[in-house]
DNA sequence: CTTTAGTTTAGAATTGTTCTAATCTACTTG
DNA sequence: CAAGTAGATTAGAACAATTCTAAACTAAAG
């Protein structure tokens, strides 16, 4: 018998929450078991919200939005911004870039040591880099 | 007195659009005429709409949208994705990458050349690489 | 000219997201 | 444990950017 890992009331998401000073609710628990049970996720709002309500988790599409902004300020998520009319976000919040598949709207992950960014040209005036974003765009 | 570079029936840029297959109507004329006129530019749609009325050029909104996809279908433009929430576009459509002013909404155009990228990784199973995009976001 | 295929248009519709204000709930303190 | 309170959730309205629709227009070809 396997672990119910989406129902179980999970310490580690629980401690996630709270380390991250986000009080652990119900519709927040549920979310973060969603999101980090597996490996690396990028999701959507409502890709999200209809996995949601496919494991019978009863919340509301705002709180779908306010829980995955509120992950991304205290650093549980990132945001990737890919397609000019959907917001994505990526469990996995370390340094790397991204492979997106134009056709199928899939994304993989690159590590960030795979891409190395030679001759970076001056910020210009004192203004400091906050992220450097690599999209590589494939056809397949 | 200067040239009226916005009034005249200018021939480099109907013979541009002709050259791409896009018939030259008064909309599209007066558009690539705000557009191709100076050097590189970014533009949202409502900014070029906002433009276009300033200069007595009487269109609509939903032209504007058409227009802008028209001329990056054909290669006088290029989408750049930025925000999740609205579509920038590029006339510079040669090989570059963008300094992103996050505070001020400013982009900045950067020479492919002055950004090198080693080791890129594996196009995984023969998909081809369509485009590679580099945003280096700064706070300043 | 006339025809026709491509273009424009106003406004409605759609989509993704945020806001609002009422209700609820996790946590603190007594 | 029983309030009290700050923070969270919610349904639905509001919003912003964009696309759609179907009718009217126009550039180019015959």
């Amino acid at each position: 018998m396997r672990a119910r890992s989406t129902t179980a009331s999970d310490p580690t998401v629980l401690e996630r929450l709270r380390g991250a000073g986000l009080r652990p609710t119900r519709q927040r628990l549920a979310l973060a078991r969603l999101l980090f049970a597996r490996g690396d996720r990028h999701v959507t709002a409502e890709a999200l919200f209809t996995e949601a309500k496919q494991h019978r988790v009863n919340l509301s599409l705002a709180t779908v939005y306010n829980a995955l902004h509120d992950f991304t300020g205290k650093g549980l998520l990132r945001e990737i911004v890919l397609d000019s009319n959907r917001s994505c976000f990526d469990t996995n919040t370390s340094d790397h870039h991204h492979f997106y598949f134009e056709r199928s709207g899939r994304l993989e992950d690159i590590p960030a040591e795979q891409v190395r960014i030679a001759a970076l040209p001056q910020a210009p005036d004192g203004a400091s880099v906050s992220r450097v974003d690599v999209i590589i765009r494939v056809d397949g």
